[in-house]
DNA sequence: CGCCAGGACGCCC
DNA sequence: GGGCGTCATGGC
């Protein structure tokens, strides 16, 4: 890890990183794109751990009024930064459809990042599109000044969260967070577990299929072998793996998936 | 206006 | 166990 302290900030050099790919790619919903004079810059919160970050020219970034501390102990973990993507997207270079995604937008990570948020962010996500998840989470962010713990969501009902507009997820939100509240559902017991238990244990929580259990996994508890399949993985499946995804890159599958949910989705048609 | 969205549930066979 | 209609809401 290639980092400096300047000052209040810390100054981080990484030639696999791109903020617009790995902050807007829909693995996450709560970053947004403030204006600055640097090339890009993002403000958003790990739980209630808020950041100011900028991306500066070629591999550079700076996160404003970090402390070494905190960027160790916090921000290296989150932007996974111990974790040689290099060589991850070499592995994949060695498939066609792969290598193609990685020449897309190379810049993107598995962000590491809270199964709580997680859970209720994908429950949301369900037959939703990513501006409307986004604007969900803003409404229930803001009504909490962070984003809301289990207990406090434990209190509400499906009536008391319409100002949500979240239509029929509000009870699927609602029966998440009793569950995790009453320690029906213990995330951090299930992100120890082996695989076909952790997605039973998280599928019980009604509201979450098969799809949201692999996003948790993914996302919120670095499964890195965790595969979720939307519409758009679903469409180059089918277009690019018929026999299926390959076995040999199954250990990083979900970080692969990444890479190729963002292809897809920006190259609609004929990009080849 | 109609089609679609980082799906899951309930019901049917 | 697989197939299909339904579920709110709003982006495009």
């Amino acid at each position: 890890m290639d980092y400096s302290v300047a000052g209040n900030d810390i100054i981080l050099h990484e030639p696999d990183l791109d903020l617009d790919e790995t902050l807007d790619c829909g693995q996450a919903f709560r970053w947004r794109k403030t204006a600055s004079d640097y090339d890009c810059t993002y403000e958003g919160c790990f739980v209630d751990t808020p950041l100011r970050v900028s991306q500066d020219g070629r591999g550079r970034f700076i996160f404003h009024g970090v402390s070494e501390q905190e960027f160790l102990s916090r921000w290296a973990d989150y932007f996974d930064l111990s974790t040689d993507y290099a060589d991850l997207k070499r592995r994949f270079s060695a498939d066609e459809t792969l290598s193609k995604a990685c020449g897309f937008a190379g810049g993107i990570r598995l962000l590491r990042q809270d199964a709580w948020e997680c859970l209720i962010s994908f429950i949301i996500s369900q037959n939703n599109n990513i501006p409307r998840i986004k604007g969900i989470i803003d409404r229930l962010c803001a009504n909490y000044g962070h984003f809301p713990t289990a207990a406090e969501l434990a209190r509400e009902t499906p009536d008391s969260l319409a100002y949500l507009r979240s239509g029929f997820r509000a009870k699927y939100i609602c029966d998440a967070a009793k569950r995790v509240n009453s320690g029906d559902t213990d995330l951090a017991a299930v992100a120890a577990m082996p695989m076909e238990d952790a997605r039973r244990e998280l599928q019980k929580i009604t509201g979450v299929g098969p799809k949201v259990a692999e996003c948790v996994l993914l996302y919120g508890m670095h499964r890195t072998e965790a595969f979720p399949v939307d519409v758009w993985i679903k469409r180059v499946l089918a277009e690019y793996y018929p026999a299926g995804f390959p076995e040999s890159l199954k250990d990083n599958a979900g970080i692969a998936q990444q890479y190729l949910f963002h292809y897809v989705r920006n190259l609609p048609r004929k990009g080849d």
